[in-house]
RNA sequence: GGGGCCGUAGGGUAGCUUGGUCCAUCCUGCAAGACUGGGGGUCUUGCGACUUGAGUUCGAAUCUCAACGGCCCCA
């Protein structure tokens, strides 16, 4: 169209990185030109969302027994290097703050990466007795990785600037690993808020996080079929109890080592949101997250430009009244630069109020998601809108589970699987021994990412490296 | 980890091969004004840039090196 060629438009979702980058530009969600490189800034509108967005993630935390605390930036070196496995897990990505001043420190302070190591030492101290549990605490908090490959807005940083990440601490293993099951619910719940369908799967063992027990995770399929890991769970088991000394008075007045687990979202929750339901046009945003939820754009003609007015200002105020967040676009462009304009930042409902539909009594409700027209009558504004936010959220995450859906493919032959990653997610049998699924990984050219959490069938098959026999089915893709 | 491409106004670009014609082109944006207004309007006027550093040269947006930053591909 000559149109597409004439403005300045966003690629084709298809070239996905292409759209990613120039969206998150376009639709003001974040400045990447900060001269740091793996650091970005949020635009007001972009923050918006993001404060939308964890507004779910607390209330669910919070409604599940989480308290929310904050724990220091900055750990010294001698807890950082506490936990063995934690350390080489990370130590090459760490920042360090080697002075103060001009003084070198005399304990340098590590940028937390993660923050087990500035919370345990405080769990040694909270932590008396069995009535303490469980101990469910949170924090929203930055965390620094020294990232030296392909950083990605929202999606690989050196700052992840919202790490919300819960550390519990159980009696039992069998009580922590109950705590990973319900972390699990609670993130697929915090999912389905954003419209968000996700894969959930047991990491396999040379991919969890160091120092825990085992890992499960939650990703989401984007739309070039890479999958995005967008949650992680860790079951700790003792391993750092015993190395921060995190023990309690048991009922028969025993000392014994806690169990504990961590789990957490970054903003990559808002990278997945804005991915899987963004389109040619732009953001498209679930209402509840969305800054603007409506925009109001009055069509305005010499005459009677009074009357639309305040009608649409009658109509924001009710809205307002009714718990809606609601614009009104009063500026001098013209009326489809503002369609164009507000269909960029994923607004879910437009409304147009002109001369016509006032003689009608009724605005022009357009939805984001589909692009249907049809009119509401004035008197019952309120209702019609809230009605429609919940007709998008349901329908944006049905499309979604259906695209999910689309893009597993079940395969028995590894062939299969290099040519089927290339859409999305692939599944084959895998008998379990690390060195069967190595050299999986190493013939396919990606990764194993996990054992699925339920499994798909129970049929028994055959491992593709050494032909054992096997129930399980792994899920196999390209990842972020 | 390995390789490649690139860096010019707020965004996108032309100019670079063959150094001087460039106080740098065009589109968009922004500011002011006028006519307009149911899917990216038109006109007038104005604003705004050679990533940084070192070097070659009489002279560098243009050539060399480095740093920083960005993008892509492979493992």
């Amino acid at each position: 169209m000559a149109e597409s060629e004439k403005e300045a438009a966003l690629p084709p979702k298809e070239e996905f990185s292409d759209w990613y980058n120039e969206l998150l530009w376009m639709a003001e969600i974040m400045d990447v030109r900060y001269p740091v490189k793996g650091l970005y800034v949020w635009y007001p509108f972009g923050f918006a969302i993001r404060r939308n967005a964890y507004n779910i993630i607390r209330e669910i935390l919070d409604n599940s027994g989480h308290q929310e605390a904050l724990f220091p930036l900055l750990i010294p070196e001698n807890e950082f290097m506490k936990e063995a496995e934690h350390i080489k897990g990370f130590e090459d990505e760490v920042y360090w703050v080697t002075h103060g001043g001009k003084d070198p420190l005399e304990i340098p302070l590590a940028l937390r990466p993660t923050s087990e190591t500035a919370i345990y030492p405080m769990y040694k101290i909270w932590v008396r007795s069995h009535a303490d549990f469980p101990l469910k605490i949170y924090q929203i908090v930055n965390t620094f990785r020294y990232e030296t490959k392909h950083t990605r807005p929202l999606i690989r940083l050196r700052e992840i600037t919202s790490f919300k990440e819960a550390h519990t601490v159980h009696a039992t293993w069998e009580d922590a690993e109950a705590q990973v099951k319900e972390a699990i619910k609670l993130y697929t719940e915090i999912y389905r808020r954003l419209g968000v369908p996700v894969l959930r799967s047991r990491r396999p063992d040379w991919d969890k996080f160091p120092g825990a027990d085992y890992t499960d995770a939650l990703d989401a399929i984007m739309p070039d079929g890479k999958t995005l890991q967008i949650g992680t769970v860790h079951h700790l088991g003792d391993n750092f109890a015993k190395t921060f000394d995190i023990k309690y008075e048991a009922p028969d007045g025993e000392q014994r080592y806690a169990h504990q687990t961590c789990y957490g979202i970054s903003e990559r929750c808002i990278a997945a949101t804005i991915s899987i339901h963004g389109d040619d046009k732009g953001l498209v945003l679930p209402p509840e997250i969305a800054p603007v939820q409506v925009v109001i754009i009055p069509i305005i003609f010499k005459k009677g430009a009074e009357e639309v007015l305040a009608a649409c200002k009658d109509v924001q105020e009710r809205l307002k009244k009714a718990g809606v967040r609601v614009e009104i676009d009063a500026s001098d462009l013209r009326p489809g630069a503002k369609y164009y304009k507000w269909e960029m930042k994923g607004v879910p409902l437009r409304l147009e109020i002109g001369p016509r539909d006032l003689q009608n009594n009724v605005a022009v409700a357009v939805r984001r998601d589909t692009g249907g027209k049809e009119q509401i009558p004035l008197p019952e504004i309120e209702s019609g809108v809230r009605s429609r936010f919940e007709a998008i959220h349901e329908s944006l995450y049905e499309k979604a589970k259906a695209g999910l859906e689309n893009r597993i493919f079940d395969c028995i032959e590894l062939e299969e699987v290099k040519e089927k990653i290339q859409k999305g997610v692939a599944t084959i049998p895998w008998c379990g021994k690390k060195e069967c699924g190595l050299a999986m990984e190493d013939r396919i050219g990606a990764g194993i990412l996990g054992i699925p959490l339920e499994q798909r069938g129970n049929r028994t098959e055959k491992c593709p490296v050494c032909g054992g026999e096997t129930e399980t089915r792994v899920y196999v893709a390209r990842t972020y």
